[in-house]
DNA sequence: ATACAACTTGGAGCTGACTCCAGGTCAAGT
DNA sequence: ACTTGACCTGGAGTCAGCTCCAAGTTGTAT
């Protein structure tokens, strides 16, 4: 049994509830765990980085369903045989830039109207009057 | 009329859909527009950018209820009059760039999977098999 | 033997953020 | 007078993503 891990240890590792991780096994999101023949649930090294994976793809933005095909995936697979998954992962990579860049327009907006300095930062808020205009920002 | 618009317009400038700028003023995220003799929502530019300020937070993944305080605040509003704003927003700052850790861990990681050149893109998956070390990425 | 804790299942309930709909009003055009 | 289209209201329905619960099983400790 090596490194077996309950399904309390796992959520302890990940960070994400067992209840959850129940579900996401329901929804198929993760694999089907394998069984002791008491039927709770063990967890391998692996499981848990596809888990870690999970919540790191989940701060990206991407919608559960839309991980299956990057989870699906097992550790040797080749993308030659999944020629789709270099789109989708080159597609999601855009995704995040766009996503930074907002943030970073939002984060400009923030301190521009903080602090008076203004460089332009869009969002489509440009010409807002002053509502943040009223704050002093020591950074 | 001076700049005045339909519901219609303002879904139109604002990219947000005319069902949800209603669901917004019944949820209190806007306020209760003004309304034409026939009853129909009047909007002023002013609204439209408060409006456009609530796309602008959602897209920092700011939850409508935790918007309510911000736009609360009324065009010519002091600060000095609303000192818990000024914490709120250095709050939700600081939330944005943790935001943009994340998603730069993530680009990181994803391009040193891609590219193999890895420079340590944490995320809790330093070590993971190379699920993603099978593309080659041409930026 | 019995209590307890840690798990199991299947299903119900919840929150946030919409989205849709029925039925009604109103102004303008034919 | 009548139709059309843009709007109105209040309420119901939808979807994602959990979260909770009841009822049952199993393994260990007293």
């Amino acid at each position: 049994m090596t490194d077996a891990y309950t399904i309390k240890e796992a959520a302890e590792h990940t960070g994400i509830p067992e209840e959850t991780i129940r579900y996401y096994e329901r929804i198929g999101i993760l694999p089907r765990a394998e069984r002791k023949p008491n039927r709770h649930r063990v967890y391998r090294p692996k499981d848990l980085e596809t888990m870690k994976l999970v919540t790191c793809l989940k701060k990206t933005g991407m919608p559960l369903e839309e991980m299956k095909p990057f989870l699906k995936l097992s550790v040797g697979d080749d993308i030659s045989e999944h020629p789709e998954l270099h789109d989708l992962i080159l597609e999601h990579r855009a995704k995040i830039r766009e996503q930074m860049d907002s943030l970073q327009q939002i984060l400009d907006f923030i301190d521009s109207q903080m602090i008076g300095i203004a460089p332009e930062a869009e969002c489509g808020l440009a010409d807002q009057p002053k509502r943040f205009g009223f704050l002093s920002l020591k950074p």
